[in-house]
Parts: C-alpha cells; structure tokens; sequence
DNA sequence: GAAGCGTTATACTAT
DNA sequence: ATAACGCTTC
C-alpha cells in the first residue's frame, strides 16, 4: 500500500498483509484495478462493505481523465450530496483541481440541473423545489377537498407516500394499490383521484417535489427523442455508486443515458436499506439481464475492519433465511472482537458513551475519530443530550433540518411568496402569519392573484383587497428590493419580520440565532432561489450547519446516513429489540431483513472498534410482540441479537452508578438548536 | 363565519 | 416542538 492510498484514505495501514499487492498507478489491488480500467462496454461491479468500492470508483474516473477523456463529459452520481463533495475532493487529489470539472451529484441534483439548462425542453420556468414537508401541506388542502365529514380516509403523510412510492417504482397508482396495498377498491378509486387532483395541483403551484424531478426528467427522455438525443450526447462515461439503492425510476433515466455512454455501476446487495424508497436489492442482480452485454465483476477483499468486526458482521447475514452469499475477509491482521455493553437505561447507555469519548479524548484520540451510529434520530435523543452537557463537539447527520424550524419557514416563506404569486404553500404561510388573517381569508386573498400572469399585477391585486394593512406588501417589496443580494435579504426579511416572530415564539431570542447562521449560508450563494433549492434538495442539520467551519467533531448518525461512510471507533446505539428490527416492519419479512441490511451496514462501517450498547429496555411498545424469548408467536427471531453466539463478542454489563454524571435531561430531537445547544 | 386560544397526541429510515 | 382538534370569542 503506497503513500497516496494511504493519504487519501486516512488509514493508519500499519497492520496490512500484504504490500506489495497494490499496483503503483492508483493503489489497487487486482480486482479493483480490473474494474476501474475496464473498458468493454456497461460494467456492475458487486463489492462487499469495505472492499474499496469509493476507492475503486474514484480510480476509474482518474483513470478517465488521465486517458485524455474530457472530464465534463463524465457523469458521477452518488446517492448524498455529502458523498460526491467527498469523491471530488479525493479526486482533485489525484489528479488536480483544474482537471476536475465532471458533474458529481445526486440522481435529483443531475437532474434538475440538466433540466434548468434547457428550460424550454421540460418547461420549468419558474418552479419552486419542495420538500416532503410541502408535499405534506399541499395533499392536506387536497384530503379536505375529497373526504367527506366524519370519513375514515387515509392522512396526508400516507396519501403522499403512495403516491411517492408509485412514482419511483413507474407503476400508476391504480395498479400499485391494487396489488400491494389492501385498500378496498372504493378506497382506492377516490385515492387515485386524489393523486390526479395532487398532481394538478403541483403544476398549477409550479412545485416540483422530489419524485417529480425524477420523473418529469425520466419522462422526457424517454418521451421526446430529440431531448434524449441531445441530453446523451453529453456524457460518455456514467458511474454510479450505491446501485442496490437505485429504483426503477432511477433505472429508466440510467437507461436514458447509455449508448453511447457506458454505465460503470458499482453496489452490494447486502446493504440495500432503501426498499422504502422504492429500490429493490434483487435490482442489482437483474442489471446483466437488462444490458445483455454487461459484465458483473467483483470485489471481495476487505481492506476496512478487523477480522473480529467482520466475523460479527458475517455472522448476521449469515442468519438470514436469504442467501446473500457473501463472507468478507478481512485484508488487516488486527483482529479487535467487538464489545457489547448492556445498560439499564438509555441515560446509563448515553453516559457511558460520553465518558468513553470524554476519557478517549483526553488519551490523544481527537473527536473525528469516533461515530455514533443509531437506528433513529429520536432513539439518540439521551445520547446528545449528554454530548451537549459535557460539550463534546458533534454534528448530527440525519438529525432535523434547519429548514424544518418553523422560524426559519416563516422566513423562506416570504422570500418564496415574493418571487411567485402562484406559491400557494408560501402565501398562506406569510398571510396567516399577521393578526386577524386565518386560513380561509389567506385562501381568498390567493384566489385574488391566482389569474395574474404577472407579479407585480398580483401584488397590486391584492393590495387593493388589503386596504389598510400596507406592512404585509411591504415585506414583499423589501425581499424584491434586495433580490440580488441573497445575505441582505434574508437579513432584511429577518428584520421584518421581527416583530410578528417575536410574539409568536417564546424562545425568540434563540431562534434568531437560526436567521444569523441562514445569512451566514445564503451569502455563499448567488441567488435566493438556488440557495433554497440548494438546501431542500440537501438537507443540513442544524448541528452541521452551525459547525461548518469546524473539523475535530463527534459524528453521529443514522444509520441510512452512515452508509457509505467509515469510523476508526464506531458506537452502535440502542442495539435492542424493537430497534433492530425496527417494531415498525414487524411482521413483514422483507422488511425485517431491511433491518438486518441496516444493521449489517451499521457494523462495517467500523475500522478498528466496534462498540455495541443497548439497554434492557425494548424499544416502544414492542413487548407487546414479543415473547420473554425475543420470538414471534409464530416462533421466528425478531431480534437480531437473539442467538449472538458469546465467541462472537465481548459481553458487560456496566453497574449504573460508576459514572458520576448530573441528572438527566432528555432533550428531544426538535429542541435541538433551542434552548439546549451552549458550547 | 372566521380567528385564535388551549388541550392533547405524538415517536423510522430520506433525495 | 408541533400539529390537529375542539371550543370560545369577535
């Protein structure tokens, strides 16, 4: 292993087996060295966690480029905006930052982007991106339209997911509830003319949610030949990472792209934990029967865990009545058996945890070296209310967006109401935010503009209808005074708005802190549009937003977040039942082994050690479903850890007092960033 | 009829 | 913390 693999990757390498078994160009082994340079036609690589898939993927386009391949005409799509920055920055590395001008996104990121640089094409002149909590907003108005009083008729979150999963599987909502869904037919009949009445409603708001830009951009290309054949031409070489989380929406627009550009998608089945999401595991197996002259090449050698972690890891799927077919085999000599601490209590559990960090850091280890990995953003709820209380630097990702604050909405509100009469969410937002205005008065005010063509005639219209009431046009002429300098806006609009956010929140002067971190953020856009649709499209937390300057951090995570990414120290938390498998997929096989997948992933993303803690109390109300044996009536195991063999692991228990910590006070996922963050 | 206040339930993953 | 809901007030 030379020099530069190990920079680039920030291993330590000192306990490798072998090192002379990387070639000098890119570090490679043999087998990743054979796909990166592959280059017969479409190619799926299938590599195991920790076998170097990013590496492998990141050579491949050094390889590209350094063949004399125009870098803007290679397609890199990632499955996080976090996950591209990284392999750019990694890429730059290698072969210098003025190489490096190929497009690296998400699926939604590519695009949109493609779509906003031929407007004419797609027609999305003056499109707003929202976000699930819009969509949620949105289906409200149209579930009050449809459901008749004192009717059982599905909540809005549920009509939009159906909708959304129906989407990004391309089937039409007819046929999706009929087959998967046990809605009665009347039912279903009237959700699909909600789905037809959402859909209308979306294009006449100009809103774009995040299936549509899927799907109007899959669509098109597939629709209109001279668009596809405009659009394919751009790209020679696409490459995909975390291909066992694409869905058929996403297949059709990969579909869309070949020929003549050559597809270089790499996955692993085994950590598929989007299913939810419309992906099917079985998808990456059926990619050589799509593209009958592609080639499936693998990847098998570990070169991230101990032996230890790995055999703990192997073990899990193993039990699965799946045959993933899949041991890893770890490269390192290391061996480091994973350790699992059982706690009384998530307090217990999330004291420890910090102490450990505490007395780690204090031995010379920094920060950045230790991840958190938990199941779901409540269930590490204890764990960062310690972490604040101690002052250990961290970031949440997967923890609740900035722009999910109401205080922060209020404000994009405005700003969204002022470039777009037609933004039916943003208007009621901003309308209802003044004394005196309800829902229906906002409604009758919108109706006012909804046949203006123009801006400013809307705007005009309604001040007519607001006679005596100038502050409220005057907060939309403030934000389109300043339109061209997204920091003074939001800063200007935040002033506005002062007054009324005031009354409005008891803890005023803490959220304003909020609108002092979103001026910091759009000052580094160029418009207020893309700094919006920057931040729907890539939702940052709180806690990253307010540390982004700052290196040295405690990472934690969800598990979904965590894919993709590893740790020298990985703590799982809340390793109990009801948590893995999450109570909520219960009873359903496919997703039971979703959260095998998920916990599998959880675990190998651990270098060195592989910390596992849980408490002795079941998550939720899951004692209800299970037997003093961890098993379903039926008999199967529906804990994961049930039948941990004990060679496998280190097992103990520690004694609640031991730790000398001041009471604890939950703080729950949303008062983050409220009264509890001081450091 | 509409606005606004107080009470209550809420809890999975995410582009 | 927030939204939904029912109830009171204008």
């Amino acid at each position: 292993m030379g020099r530069l693999a190990r920079r680039l990757t920030g291993r330590r390498g000192d306990d490798f087996t072998d090192e002379t078994e990387m070639t000098e160009l890119f570090e490679l082994n043999a087998e990743q060295e054979l796909a990166a340079k592959y280059n017969q036609g479409h190619v799926l690589v299938l590599a195991g966690a920790g076998t170097g898939k990013t590496r492998t993927i990141i050579a491949r386009a050094a390889y590209l480029i350094r063949q004399g391949v125009d870098p803007n005409r290679i397609l890199l799509l990632t499955f996080t905006r976090r996950a591209a920055r990284e392999m750019t920055e990694r890429l730059v590395k290698i072969v210098g930052r003025d190489r490096v001008s190929l497009m690296a996104g998400t699926f939604h990121h590519f695009c949109l982007y493609t779509m906003r640089r031929m407007p004419g094409r797609f027609g999305l002149e003056k499109t707003t991106v929202i976000d699930r909590d819009d969509q949620i907003q949105l289906m409200k108005l149209i579930r009050a339209e449809f459901r008749q009083k004192g009717e059982q008729f599905p909540q809005a979150s549920e009509l939009v997911r159906l909708c959304s999963y129906a989407r990004n599987t391309t089937q039409p909502v007819p046929e999706y509830l009929s087959r998967y869904t046990d809605y009665e037919s009347e039912m279903a009949d009237r959700i699909c003319e909600v789905a037809v009445a959402f859909d209308r409603r979306k294009r006449k708001n100009g809103y774009l949610d995040y299936d549509d830009i899927l799907h109007v951009f899959a669509k098109r290309l597939h629709e209109d030949p001279s668009t596809r054949d405009q659009v394919r031409v751009l790209y020679d070489h696409v490459l995909v990472d975390e291909m066992q989380d694409t869905n058929p929406l996403q297949w059709l627009i990969l579909d869309g792209l070949r020929d003549p550009a050559q597809l270089f998608c790499v996955g692993d089945d085994a950590q598929s934990i989007y299913a939810f999401r419309g992906a099917d595991f079985r998808n990456v197996h059926s990619f050589t029967d799509r593209i009958p002259d592609a080639v499936t090449l693998r990847l098998e050698q570990n070169y991230r865990s101990t032996q230890g972690i790995l055999d703990l890891s192997n073990w899990l799927l193993r039990e699965s009545p799946i045959g993933y077919n899949k041991i890893l085999r770890a490269h390192r000599r290391a061996v480091s058996k994973p350790r699992l601490f059982n706690f009384d209590s998530d307090f217990d559990e999330a004291r420890w945890i910090v102490d450990d960090l505490i007395e780690r850091h204090e031995t010379g280890a920094p920060w950045q070296d230790h991840t958190i990995i938990t199941r779901t953003g409540f269930g590490a709820r204890a764990v960062e209310s310690f972490m604040v209380e101690k002052k250990i630097p961290y970031r949440f990702i997967g923890g609740v967006s900035l722009l999910q604050a109401a205080h922060v909405k209020d404000l994009l509100c405005l700003i969204r109401a002022s470039a777009n009469q037609h933004d039916e969410l943003a208007w009621v937002r901003y309308l209802t935010m003044w004394p005196g205005i309800g829902d229906v008065t906002a409604a009758r005010l919108i109706r006012t503009m909804r046949n203006q063509t123009h801006m400013d005639d809307a705007v005009n219209a309604l001040k007519e209808e607001l006679k005596g009431r100038r502050g409220i046009i005057k907060g939309i002429y403030l934000v389109q005074e300043y339109w061209d300098d997204p920091a003074e806006t939001i800063r200007q609009a935040g002033r506005f708005l002062e007054s009324l956010l005031e009354k409005r929140y008891t803890n005023w002067k803490v959220r304003k802190k909020d609108l002092d971190l979103l001026t910091r953020l759009a000052g580094r856009h160029r418009s207020l549009m893309a700094f919006i649709e920057t931040y729907t499209l890539d939702p940052i937390s709180t806690t990253e937003s307010e540390r982004l300057e700052e290196e040295d951090l405690v990472t934690l995570t969800t598990a979904h977040s965590a894919k993709g990414t590893e740790s020298t120290v990985c703590y799982l938390i809340r390793v109990e039942p009801g948590m893995y498998p999450h109570i909520r997929s219960l009873g359903v096989q496919d997703q039971e082994e979703e959260e095998r997948r998920t916990l599998y992933v959880a675990m190998t993303r651990a270098r060195d050690e592989l910390i596992i803690t849980r408490t002795h109390r079941p998550y939720g109300p899951v004692q209800m479903h299970y037997s003093a044996t961890g098993t379903h009536s039926a008999g199967e195991t529906v804990y994961f850890l049930q039948t941990l063999p004990e060679k496998l692991i280190d097992t103990d228990f520690v004694d609640p007092d031991s730790t000398g910590f001041d009471d604890y006070d939950p703080i729950t996922p949303w008062r983050r960033g409220g009264d509890g963050i001081s450091f």
